[in-house]
DNA sequence: ATTGACATAGTACACCTGTTCTGATAATTT
DNA sequence: AAATTATCAGAACAGGTGTACTATGTCAAT
């Protein structure tokens, strides 16, 4: 199963422990010059000439045109430092606040604090977002002041679901399992110790389905 | 203790996430001009201008005359560099089943699963191990069957520490908030519907202290 | 109205940087 | 020995890239 690589010449391994030396001084990859002058090359074609066999060889990937354009593979990357996913926290979400509404074209990370969550959290979802829980009105759903709820921006949950939705005549928001049932919909607490209520569907409007929460003290 | 930044201008928190954005995609730091067409930029001297100020107010590091002489500073590299932490998933928290004795030693990665944590769950706290909650016991401190329970292994809590603890006499596993009193502890719902109870000091053993919830759908 | 700090635009320059070209040298194969 | 391949050297080019300069607009304080 080891994959058979050729071996490197001096010069190669050179380059390549120059490279991951550079790396994790600088936060940034070196240039064909840097490498150059750093390992006493007499000449940039050299070094070019010896990263397209580094790169023949699967040691690293060049990004054509692009000034420091080395990433490193492999064992060669130091460490997987991409396995983190931003999720933004666009709002609040408390009873009495309105949800804030979504627009997942336009939502621009600027606007928001974000926390960076690994993968399994997320279900690999696109679009997750994040809402952060005020007060403790969502106690019924296992949720408290504080807590950051993970939502996947959805209009029509399935049956089962942990939903956030926002109740427009009682002008609520909520966090309970949605159940459709003909043109009523059944929302149910996750604590079973609790009652659900059942309301007109044209009354629910569902911002997202819940799929994760988190809580630090 | 809290550093007292002036608030970032809207573009400058743009910028700030592009970069962050990137470099997580990349493995290198964007141009001053790609940070121009990423964020729809009219002018490099924008962008420049933008940058000597996050640099200013310490949110990165410049190299000057250096192509892509970006290095993301504190939180911000924080989220872009740092790892996810390993935490092992050692056994199951449920009222009437043991707390497993955690043997900080020797207890090897090996044996458990895991979770991979974002650092700021873990609070750069050692040693932090994890509990899976069986059953639905535990409403009471707002957690549910199958969540992560966090925690980090003291044997002394503070006072207002939610802690695991075993209730020697009604052997019981319980997730409380600790308040010692005299000779007896009081321990405290984080559902404060809920009734707190007083039990002797010494008929608590406490396992550890949370430091987080994790709960995935 | 005037000032001044802040923010943005547009442009230009000088150097940086990846790439290519030509040629040479060393190592290996035929 | 000849041919082939691998490696290196030097130079040059074109576009990339950080930086500087000037001008304009915004907004609050004077």
């Amino acid at each position: 199963m080891t994959l058979m690589k050729r071996p490197l010449s001096k010069r190669q391994q050179t380059i390549l422990n120059y490279i991951k030396d550079f790396m994790g001084k600088n936060s940034y990859p070196p240039t064909v010059r840097d490498i150059q002058t750093g390992c006493e090359v007499s000449s940039t074609s050299v070094v070019d000439y010896n990263l397209q066999i580094l790169q023949r060889e699967g040691y690293l990937q060049r990004r054509r045109e692009v000034s420091r354009g080395i990433e490193l593979l492999g064992e060669s990357a130091a460490s997987t430092l991409r396995n983190l996913i931003s999720v933004p926290v666009v709002g609040n979400i408390a009873a009495g606040e309105p949800l804030p509404l979504i627009d997942t074209e336009q939502w621009n990370d600027a606007d928001f604090d974000n926390v960076d969550l690994p993968p399994f959290l997320t279900k690999g979802k696109e679009n997750v977002f994040a809402l952060r829980v005020k007060g403790e009105s969502m106690v019924d759903a296992l949720v408290g002041d504080g807590d950051l709820v993970l939502l996947e921006p959805i209009e029509q949950p399935q049956n089962g679901d942990m939903v956030a939705a926002w109740l427009k005549d009682r002008e609520e928001a909520t966090l309970k399992h949605f159940f459709l049932e003909g043109d009523k919909v059944k929302l149910v607490p996750a604590n079973s110790y609790m009652q659900p209520i059942t309301v007109a569907a044209a009354n629910v409007s569902v911002r997202g389905r819940v799929v994760g929460v988190v809580r630090t003290m």
